[in-house]
DNA sequence: ATTAGGCGATTTTTT
DNA sequence: ATCGCCTAAT
């Protein structure tokens, strides 16, 4: 039996055409994934070696995922295929061809903090004022420059006001800055090999030869540089094939240009063009409130999506009166679908336009001992100390690059403060220096105390005498004696404070993936480590194995699918974000965000909102959102915990065991009433024991500040006294 | 003159 | 939890 006849007849259409351009537009649940996994696996039953596929996905955690997938299908054979996101397998190519570009193999890549920091010293530098000029903003508009193709020069030509101009001046320094550091950011990952290609014929001719045949997964969402890149690669053998979804597109903020999916037709008239409709994920409620919703974009390719599917319940609406309120009321629900639809926590989801609304849910969720991760928010790898100890070993691969200098030259402290470095910097910029050799040579510098001339000399020669060793050593015995030379872990066992037992595990757990990752393949390198680390997406290190509950942005949930979906805060202003209420375009991306979450649930889903929540530091009374409303009412069964003020007042209470789906809660006069645990939600008393998360156990000393900001002083067994925010402490009463 | 540590404010989405 | 700003300590 061939692999193909598993498949319906639309999708085996998409996978069979395997010459010239295909255009596969895959409405959400419609066996995507499974087209482009079969697709690459018939390339290779029907003879083409793997070297010459090139499959560019959204997330690494996809493109493994459906490398697994090959293996199975096809096994061995598939080992040398290329499958990855844009941004890794172009990093990939760059580093062997980087000295065309001008940059040395074991070039930076720089995330967006490390741009940020880039651009703050440069403005420092260049005298322009971060609070008149937002570096953020900045940032932004530079990057998006890069992702249209626009030099600096051409930026600055085309300099329309005084924030553009400002804006020019930086990206010109900035450029130059991460050339001269060796690095490249994540825009330049994509707009390097454009350069390279346009500049080396030659060059791209190889690659056209080697990558025969071409996938792109999530089309709808690839920016101006990325449709370039695709277009050079693909124009030699054409046999090109984009999968997306239009309605799915929500990267527009980056530089995602819809136009690309939407014009693929233009670019391609021979193109195949394949209408992936029927559903296999949701039920026809589900899938009818999606359909709702989206119909009301203008800008869009329609599509008549169907499911064989069962009708399934309701969608079911809460209306809670805050976001505290909101918390509960999903957990209540958890509680209940878990033993009603006899799922696990795992199968459920909880999802939110923004990163900042998870802290209610959490409170709730970890208030009931159910298990949650989240995706994004304060991730591993962007743990200061963690980041610290990458800077060590960034420095080591690549010496030229003075953002790891910066980092780390002071950490832990050698006494070298702002003066000290800024006329290091100086130094070396008018010696054309990199900063790790003025160091070197700091004994030139006579406006230096002697004391910081030694901590300079020595921090660079420790530095150096790493560079020597690391081609002798593996980069996990490497990154291991760094650490301890340096005495990080030591130092933060001196502190002995909780936190810094803590950051002291994340610096073990850091070198443990390190050996790890050496582990896994002979040879790897420090430099492929950190590369690696960099590209790292907030999806990618999500590990799905553990019966946890899961939190994340509409953003993150984009690829994913869960049995059950909570979407909270359906409000005006947060969906759609408030910024983008006054143009159409952005309300239809927010719209089609919304969408994305909305298709997401297989069985049951959940749309949530609060009458008022915390937001930029006060009170801020929502409106239900308009989406909302552009769903029809027999679609939906709404749950108002708002409207009885009795309701209100009183605390709600899960049943232990309920037989019957509409009365699983009922209220209890005998704990706090609801405002009061509003304010407060945990009462504390001077005299109080309590717990914290991370100091231990200790006694309220004294309470004091506004209901709405209380503060504590608590004295710790293990730490002492602490004054602690007590809506941020999380203090338990023990 | 410098640096370090404490305190207060902080909220779009991300490779 | 982290960043930036301010003040105390060296």
């Amino acid at each position: 039996m061939s692999i193909i006849d598993e498949l319906n007849p639309i999708q085996r259409e998409a996978v069979k055409t395997v010459e010239g351009p295909v255009l596969v537009l895959a409405g959400p649940g419609s066996g995507k994934t499974r087209v482009l996994t079969y697709r690459i696996a018939h390339l290779m039953n029907i003879g083409v070696p793997a070297y010459q596929i090139l499959a560019l996905t959204f997330t690494n955690k996809a493109a493994s995922e459906m490398k697994g997938r090959i293996v199975e299908l096809v096994g061995e054979k598939s080992n040398h295929l290329w499958m990855g996101t844009f941004h890794s397998i172009f990093a990939r190519i760059l580093r062997c061809e980087a000295e065309k570009l001008g940059y040395t193999k074991h070039f930076s890549i720089y995330d967006t903090t490390d741009s940020h920091s880039v651009i703050c010293n440069l403005m420092d530098l260049l005298g322009i004022s971060p609070q008149q000029y937002h570096p953020q903003a900045i940032r932004a508009r530079i990057s998006h420059a890069k992702n249209l193709l626009v030099s600096p020069e051409m930026f600055a030509r085309d300099a329309s006001d005084v924030f553009e101009e400002k804006t020019a001046i930086v990206f010109k320094e900035y450029e130059k800055k991460l050339k001269v550091n060796n690095a490249m950011d994540f825009d330049d990952l994509l707009v390097k090999p454009i350069e390279l290609f346009e500049h080396h014929k030659k060059v791209l001719e190889t690659y056209q030869e080697r990558f025969r045949f071409i996938l792109v997964d999530e089309y709808q969402d690839t920016n101006h540089a990325q449709y370039v890149l695709i277009k050079h690669l693909a124009a030699r053998y054409r046999n090109l094939c984009i999968v997306g979804d239009d309605a799915q597109s929500i990267y527009g903020f980056r530089g995602a240009d819809i136009r690309n999916i939407l014009d693929f037709k233009h670019d391609y008239p021979d193109a195949n063009i394949v209408n992936l409709e029927q559903n296999y994920r949701s039920t026809q409620t589900i899938l009818a409130a999606a359909d709702q919703v989206i119909k009301k974009n203008i800008d869009q390719l329609t599509k008549h999506l169907w499911t064989d599917n069962p009708k399934g319940e309701p969608i079911t609406v809460l209306i809670c009166q805050d976001d505290q309120h909101e918390g509960s009321m999903i957990v209540s629900r958890i509680f209940d679908d878990v033993s009603r639809l006899k799922i696990d926590f795992k199968d459920i989801a909880i999802m939110y336009r923004t990163n900042a609304q998870s802290r209610s849910i959490e409170d709730s969720l970890r208030r009931n001992s159910i298990p949650y991760v989240i995706i994004g928010g304060i991730e591993f790898y962007q743990r200061k100390e963690v980041k610290d100890v990458l800077a060590y070993l960034q420095l080591i691969v690549n010496p030229r690059d003075e953002e790891s200098f910066m980092r780390i030259v002071n950490y832990p402290n050698r006494g070298l403060g702002e003066t000290a470095l800024g006329r290091l910097q100086q130094f070396a910029s008018s010696k054309q220096l990199p900063l790790l050799e003025a160091a070197r040579r700091a004994n030139e510098l006579e406006s230096l105390t002697q004391k910081a001339k030694d901590n300079f000399t020595l921090f660079a020669l420790l530095i150096h005498k790493y560079i020597q060793l690391k081609d002798s050593m593996s980069a996990s015995e490497l990154s291991r004696a760094v650490v301890d030379e340096v005495g990080i872990l030591q130092m933060f066992k001196e502190e002995g404070t909780p936190e810094a037992l803590a950051r002291r595990e994340n610096i073990q757990e850091l070198l443990s993936a390190i050996s790890e990752f050496s582990a896994q393949e002979a040879d790897t390198t420090l430099a492929q480590f950190l590369e690696q680390v960099s590209l790292l997406s907030d999806v990618d290190q999500w590990d799905d194995k553990h019966n946890t509950v899961t939190l994340m942005t509409l953003h993150s949930a984009k690829g994913l699918e869960f049995p059950v979906v909570f979407i909270s805060g359906v409000e005006e202003g947060l969906l759609p974000f408030s910024d983008s209420t006054f143009e159409t375009k952005s309300v239809e991306e927010e719209r089609r965000l919304l969408y994305v979450g909305i298709t997401r649930a297989k069985v049951k889903l959940y749309l949530s909102y609060s009458r008022q929540r915390f937001r930029f530091g006060g009170v801020s009374y929502q409106v239900p959102s308009r989406f909302l409303g552009e769903i029809s009412e027999e679609l939906i069964q709404t749950t108002d915990y708002t409207r009885d003020s009795y309701v209100q007042r009183l605390r709600y209470k899960k049943r232990e065991y309920s037989t019957t789906k509409q009365t699983s809660y009922y209220f209890t006069d005998d704990l706090p009433d609801y405002e009061q645990k509003y304010v407060e939600p945990v009462e504390l008393h001077v005299g109080n024991f309590v717990e914290h998360d991370i100091f231990g156990k200790g006694k309220i000393i004294e309470i004091m500040g506004p209901k709405d900001s209380l503060k504590a002083v608590v004295d710790f067994q293990a730490v002492g006294r602490k004054n602690l925010m007590v809506k941020y402490a999380r203090l338990k009463v023990i």
